[in-house]
DNA sequence: ACCTGAACACCGTTCAAGT
DNA sequence: ACCTGAACACCGTTCAAGT
């Protein structure tokens, strides 16, 4: 029959476009997502979305806020027993894997929580369970922010491929400490997980050196 | 008197096509660069710059190398007296000073040194200087990848979503005040001062109780 | 070699018009 | 309220043509 304008029921909804703007991000990435694509992947034509979102801008931060909220908080309840070295570990996995599964929405989630709901959630998480462990608040906000900026930055220098996987790209002569930057390339998930570790450990040690001296005090 | 379509000497060079596009990525940011605009500020037309440059990619690199060839690296020189923990501070700072100089560039530099020379001598500074300082090379690649994963991300996080530059999104039924927005940018870059000097200093704390067990093995 | 205008295949967003 | 096509003001990039 006739297409209509306007059917009874909405042909979109905010999740429905979140769902599929999502998808399209992890299969083909942060470029492919274009009003007239997303749009036509939903069976609509491009300005409908205007409906539903006030811009493009905010479709990514809805899809970026999706991955926020995968991030498991349980470590930071208050019956959890955890002590809050190994809650910030345990959370700091959590994070990294979540952005592992969604690695192209990283450059947004790197940015910052914004006024996405559930990285703000998470910051409040993080901030609760430290002030509760006995950190002073500005200490606290200052460990959520600091874990942040490890964690995305991890996942922003890893998934974007830090080195180059072409040997020609570095000559010996003009680094000399680089000679198998190529190999690097190779192995690099390997080296990314590696320095993730070794840096999560430091972070938590070195902290762990600051609250000594606090509680000592 | 007729305009030609080739002068006798080059209307166009690399070098002045990358200063700029990085005055117009400090001044207007990232999405100010389109190869239209860059061409007209440069007096030329659009393609012209594919004479130079494969893409705009490539241009927005090397306007990203010219910022980590203001990084200090002195301190990794086989010369300088100072103690790998110190080094390693030194250049955090230095590097931190020259991402806050160009906040614009970040996205582009967080996401690792690529082939960009300046970016690539870098790594190759900090790996060689862990690795004299008795750091396995493993260990040397993790902690240089780490302290960028660190630095960018914190530059990110602190720069991309600043207050300052969000300035507009908010709506002024809420924040009838001009220096609000002034406020909440200056708390905001206070805390992303404090919690990069706390990351630092864990950083290197939780490596020295590394290197220690290492020394002592 | 280096620059040009024209052209191609796109963009994000606005808006009057439809139901 | 929610969707449409048309329109506006842009994009990055290619390419034949000019000198």
């Amino acid at each position: 029959m006739c297409r209509m304008a306007r059917p009874r029921k909405p042909l979109l909804s905010r999740e429905r476009i979140v769902e599929t703007a999502s998808a399209l991000v992890d299969t083909e990435g942060l470029d492919a997502v274009s009003t007239r694509r997303l749009a036509a992947e939903l069976g609509v034509s491009g300005p409908s979305l205007y409906n539903h979102f006030r811009n493009k801008d905010e479709i990514l931060d809805a899809v970026a806020d999706a991955v926020s909220a995968q991030v498991d908080l349980s470590m930071f309840d208050e019956g959890d027993r955890r002590d809050w070295r190994t809650a910030l570990h345990d959370w700091a996995v959590s994070y990294r894997a979540a952005l592992t599964d969604h690695p192209n929405t990283v450059p947004v989630l790197a940015r910052g929580p914004g006024r996405r709901p559930a990285g703000l959630k998470v910051a409040d998480a993080v901030f609760g369970a430290m002030v509760r462990a006995g950190w002073p608040p500005a200490q606290a906000t200052h460990i959520g922010a600091l874990m942040r900026y490890f964690i995305t930055g991890s996942a922003l220098g890893s998934f974007a491929r830090g080195f180059v996987d072409d040997e020609s790209a570095y000559d010996p002569a003009d680094y000399p400490h680089l000679g198998q930057a190529h190999l690097l390339a190779e192995r690099q998930q390997k080296v990314d997980e590696g320095a993730f570790e070794t840096g999560l450990r430091a972070l938590i040690d070195g902290l762990s050196v600051q609250y000594e001296a606090l509680v000592r005090a």
